[in-house]
DNA sequence: CATTTATGTCAATAATGCTGACGTATTTTG
DNA sequence: CAAAATACGTCAGCATTATTGACATAAATG
């Protein structure tokens, strides 16, 4: 595209540098939330179930599994634990009602909305100080960054 | 800077995006060491060890407890298992003898060579791929999801 | 009707973290 | 120099998140 290409691009450093701002730059994303999850005695696991099934309510259980990529029982724990707590419901499938689809609860609504405003916070200050063309890159790394089947996930969820 | 701002930046779907694209684009970033860890009965505690260790070779305990920011104990039983995998040592402090220095092995660099390996090629290519300007964008958002603290550290680390 | 699919559950295990309590060696400070 | 602070280690107990393997049930499908 004309553009010079950088001769000192991808060196080693670049590349420690880019694993090391993951790591932190990854703390920094979660930690607010996790915060938030223990006074209620959850953890990451819980907050990761209860986006996606905020993202999409009704999600089958197989869904989920296919996203998150956990074992069954891992999930199931985590559902159990949520809805015992009242803020995730099932309910069986209308055609196949082999199924369980799971919705937020009110209570539910209202501790991802909370876990959001958090979470949104931070991501919202990076995002405006890095400005709109920074976002994209960082979107686009973290693309390549994604196993084929994750980026397939990632790409038809924003459909 | 005379740029004409998105009117639609920032928008809930944004940040979803950003959110989602963080979940799978870090663990796309961590699939490769994790099969190669576990062949040796470690997880990803040591590899974070191995990667600092590796970087500033002498590092104090308590240094690598401020970057890891876990507690003593936790720490302790990552360094000692990697010690008695003969991937570390320790060598007292010459000025304060209560400093405990870490450095790899052979053993130890080998092992964190082959890790690299393994990581660099997945860094490398999403890097590759998006771009030069794109990495840019990468490393300030991350650095904007930060904490001050976290960094602070990694601004030094690269000085 | 036999098979596959979607889900759930029991039991055991592992990796990574935590808190609290103590102990030792060494350095710093009043 | 004695007291306090620092650097590090360790014992014990517990929580979260994940795993594998085995087995069970209900419902859809060929």
């Amino acid at each position: 595209m004309g553009k010079m290409p950088n001769p000192r691009f991808l060196r080693d450093e670049d590349l420690t540098q880019g694993i090391e701002a993951l790591f932190f730059g990854y703390r920094g994303f979660t930690a607010g939330p996790d915060l938030l999850l223990a006074d209620r005695g959850l953890g990451r696991a819980h907050h990761r179930a209860l986006h996606f099934i905020a993202r999409e309510p009704g999600l089958t259980v197989g869904k989920v599994l296919d996203i998150l990529d956990i074992t069954k029982q891992s999930l199931s724990r985590v559902l159990r634990e949520l809805m015992d707590q009242n803020l995730v419901e099932q309910r069986q499938g209308e055609q196949d009602r082999r199924q369980r689809h799971l919705w937020l609860t009110a209570e539910g609504e209202a501790l991802i909305a909370s876990l959001r405003m958090v979470q949104d916070a931070v991501v919202r200050k990076a995002f405006a100080n890095a400005g709109a063309e920074a976002v994209e890159g960082f979107l686009s790394v973290l693309e390549g960054l994604m196993s084929p089947e994750d980026l397939a996930k990632f790409s038809t969820m924003r459909k």
